[in-house]
DNA sequence: TTTAAAACCTGACGGTTGTCATGTTTTCTA
DNA sequence: TAGAAAACATGACAACCGTCAGGTTTTAAA
């Protein structure tokens, strides 16, 4: 959704809180608005038949949740919970769907932006079929950093649990904790409690890639 | 894209034919213009980094190609190619763009069928990432029955080889090959030649869904 | 119709990965 | 701050699955 035309809207709303761990929307609720991220990040999963959570996306400041939910007046596929202390504000589906409705720019925006997740989806699918899990916890560091930066010592500024690496990977933590202790013994990345850095990004980049 | 807006403009449009086998369009390639599928089934699949095609979506009659690309105006990100023979017409990018800034509705029915997209989108990555590749086949003869149907006999509508199965599906083709023995040994389906027939979709279905 | 190529099938085998079990450390909260 | 709960870590083990290697059958082309 388009930063210059949301801001309009979203100016006049005031700013929700949410605490780390607090759920934003569950899967399978009615949605009557939008949530956009101002600060923090949320994850957006989906319970598989199997009992585990996948996580499908992770939202930062920017990125609008629900939007998908609303415009086709379906309940939610998703569920979004607060990784960290978040602020986001909040647009009734009203308001959203006139704009549509009558703004053709608007709606470009909105498409562009759906188009551009999409793809990113097409590319999960294609890492998730075909790669193996340690390629696809090389590629979760790889992505984290480029998304999410590095703090002031050179770590991962979002910092996940090994719980949720896991479901971003769709594998079991164990699997994760092993791979992430392999990184290390090879010195690909270094860790402090749960904290991860990447020290050698140029052969974790070769293992994801399969070179 | 909306089937009654597009019929509009793909009506004035000469049809392009397509035999079984043939490349719509490449990976990376630029698109100026989408493709609308009159007739037959096309696979729109990725290159992996490790060589293997994995096949994101196939698409039938109604279905339109290339109109992410065209949208965002990048190069593709995936390749169409002709399972059987087709027919589709072809749209020029002006006409799709002209049409989306000008028509608001025609903007947000492009979007709901793109929402669309996205939700069938995530529910891959968690079938991809979250069960086994034997669920995964089983669950892929029964999404071929339920978007494709069955002949006079029976059989699946849509026959792939066994290799498009173990694209879909993300796997060895070997391993395709293994899992539908056994389905046949315990009666869950049956073949004549490449032709698969669901025999037992109760047991199939539980099996994919992990009951 | 013959022949080559492609698709299909099966067996063997080893690496990968999920599960269970158990112990340690960290985090949360009363 | 003490105790409980959650998260982290490691080992053992079996099932899963990809790969290789060798066949057979089907398809397509000469």
């Amino acid at each position: 959704m388009s930063k210059e035309e949301l801001k309009k809207v979203s100016d006049t709303k005031t700013t929700k809180l949410f605490k780390k761990g607090e759920t934003i929307f569950a899967e399978n609720e009615k949605l009557n608005g939008v949530f956009c991220v101002r600060n923090g990040v949320s994850k957006l999963s989906k319970l598989s038949p199997n009992g585990k959570d996948q996580i499908v996306k992770l939202a930062s400041k920017g990125s609008v949740l629900g939007q998908r939910s609303v415009i086709v007046e379906e309940i939610s596929n998703l569920s979004a919970v607060a990784l960290n202390d978040m602020e986001a504000c909040f647009i009734p589906k009203n308001a959203i769907v006139n704009t549509l409705n009558t703004n053709p720019n608007f709606a470009v925006e909105v498409l562009r932006h759906m188009a551009h997740d999409l793809k990113e989806a097409d590319d999960v699918i294609v890492n998730m079929s075909q790669k193996t899990v340690k390629q696809r916890v090389a590629e979760a560091f790889i992505y984290l950093k480029n998304n999410f930066g590095e703090d002031k010592d050179g770590y991962l500024a979002l910092t996940l649990s090994r719980e949720d690496i896991a479901n971003v990977v769709g594998t079991a933590s164990e699997s994760v904790i092993r791979i992430i202790s392999e990184f290390k013994k090879k010195g690909l990345i270094k860790t402090f409690g749960k904290k991860v850095a990447i020290v050698d990004p140029q052969s974790l980049n070769n293992l994801a890639e399969a070179l």
